[in-house]
DNA sequence: GCGACAG
DNA sequence: ATCTTGTCGC
């Protein structure tokens, strides 16, 4: 897949908050698509004590959830690891997994937040505002927001919140398990997020995506 | 000033 | 994320 190039990712932290508004302003937070037959999980890793990032992009066919194809890009660490700026480290490798995929995905699915951000802006947005496509923000910790006890049955969730805003779902992807953080990323509402992560969740805490593209960007060296 | 803090 | 050993439970 192609997305439009030409951004800069040279930026000093204030930059990044500056451009992190901007950008939130572009997501679309309702859905804004067709029918899915292709979802993507993206994700990425670190070589040699952090100096290089790698980044992985596993597609799979909807609902079905067979594998279609796969990719894997290294570039090296240019960006620290800062709560809230996570999209500016991770991101340009992504960006370059994406583009080895001969196939356009209808959805990513993102590990870390997307609404659920400071500044409404986590990489799961980032990515879709980017890239233009509809994303899902899939986190395994919180970053921001509060939220009430879970329902303990599969599928069961709360909403995530910050102040009178909803900016996301706890959801129990498996029973007897820590709850995920979901949250829409770009192209679509919470309601169709959560139901898309359930349908790519098989026998795993983790939806089958996520658990492709986090083989391939931290499995053993590709 | 004191905590919180995706991956 | 990554560094690291054993250990509890299905």
């Amino acid at each position: 897949m192609r997305y439009r190039a030409s951004h800069r990712w040279d930026l000093s932290p204030r930059e990044a908050v500056e451009l992190q508004r901007e950008l939130a302003a572009q997501v679309i937070r309702t859905d804004d698509f067709g029918t899915v037959r292709r979802v993507a999980g993206v994700d990425v890793g670190f070589e040699d004590g952090g100096r290089v990032t790698r980044a992985a992009a596993a597609v799979l066919s909807y609902p079905q959830l067979q594998p279609l194809e796969q990719a894997v890009a290294r570039r090296p660490t240019e960006f620290p690891y800062i709560p809230g700026l996570l999209s500016f480290r991770e991101i340009p490798a992504v960006l370059d997994a994406l583009n080895q995929l001969k196939q356009t995905p209808d959805l990513l699915l993102c590990d870390g937040q997307g609404l659920a951000h400071p500044r409404r802006l986590g990489i799961a947005s980032h990515l879709g505002v980017i890239t233009h496509l509809p994303s899902i923000g899939v986190g395994k910790t919180r970053l921001t927001g509060r939220h009430g006890t879970v329902p303990q049955q599969k599928g069961g969730w709360t909403p995530l919140t910050d102040g009178d805003q909803i900016i996301g779902a706890v959801l129990r992807t498996r029973e007897g398990v820590k709850p995920l953080y979901i949250s829409l990323g770009h192209r679509i509402g919470l309601e169709s997020a959560i139901d898309f992560v359930m349908g790519c969740v098989t026998r795993y805490k983790l939806p089958e995506t996520t658990r492709q593209a986090h083989r391939l960007a931290s499995g053993p060296p590709v």
